[in-house]
DNA sequence: GCGACAG
DNA sequence: ATCTTGTCGC
């Protein structure tokens, strides 16, 4: 697969000031309205064949680190079937800043693009989207990189505040993710995101809930239920789930 | 100066 | 993200 906007590539080389213009310019690109052709009810993680048609194929990202280099690692999946696993074991040109991950990781996840043949219907990405201080998180800059529609899923809270605290709620509970003043062109209180508890304990273990939000080409409330129909009774999607394993398994034959 | 931060 | 032993529970 090949970058169908090459001008956003994200290119480690470019000044802190350059590189958060150009995530200016990838929000601004960025669509976040339900602009795909799958039936989002097609997404699951079931075998069975589907009454209405294709299930839609769903690509999983997720990276594995060593010293100086990366490895990234792609896994498509149709429904609950691996249809093709890719990987790319790339140089690292940055260190990590919150804010700029895509300029860290976007090079190798690029790299392992040029060896997928799918054509995704949809990317899950490990990290943000448009819960960003630019709106322009890992999910949205590759989403737009591709023009594909695309989804971040994060385990931690970047920035802009959840309308209700998060702690200890069942699974299948979701809240908003507000805009707040770390969020540029946004009105404070505009809604980025979703606090998504998708697995949840009877007792002892809390676990905490996913942050999800749109990268490109997906509304907030699509993304998060994308997102709940392919977590099958873990806490990440499956498809990210495949992909890092994947991604450790790779890493372990270069090391 | 204070607060705060994906992977 | 990564470095790691033991431990609890289905």
């Amino acid at each position: 697969m090949r970058p169908a906007n090459p001008e956003f590539l994200p290119d480690p080389a470019l000044s802190r000031e350059e590189m958060e213009d150009l995530q200016f310019e990838v929000a601004d690109a960025a669509e976040w309205t339900d602009a795909f052709e799958f039936d989002p009810a097609e997404v699951s993680l079931g075998t069975g064949a589907s009454l209405t048609g294709e299930r839609p194929l769903v690509a999983g990202v997720d990276q594995a680190f060593l010293d100086e280099e990366a490895v990234s690692a792609i896994v498509v999946m149709r429904g609950g079937e691996v249809v093709e696993r890719v990987h790319a074991v790339t140089d690292l040109d940055i260190p990590y800043v919150p804010g700029l991950l895509s300029f860290r990781e976007g090079g190798p996840i690029v790299a392992a693009f040029e060896e997928l043949d799918s054509d995704p219907d949809l990317v899950v990405f490990d990290g943000s989207g448009r819960i960003h201080f630019r709106q322009a998180g890992l999910a949205t800059h590759l989403g737009v990189v591709f023009d594909v529609p695309s989804v971040g899923v994060a385990k931690n809270l970047l920035c802009g505040r959840t309308t209700e605290e998060t702690d200890g709620r069942p699974e299948g509970w979701r809240t908003e993710v507000l805009a707040d003043d770390s969020v540029e062109n946004a009105a404070a209180g505009d809604p980025i995101g979703h606090a998504y508890q998708s697995r949840q304990y009877d007792s002892e273990p809390i676990i905490n809930p996913l942050y999800v939000s749109p990268g490109h080409r997906v509304s907030v409330a699509t993304a998060t239920d994308l997102v709940s129909r392919l977590c099958g009774g873990y806490k990440l999607p499956e498809p990210t789930r495949e992909a890092d394993a994947y991604a450790e398994e790779a890493k372990g034959e270069y090391v």
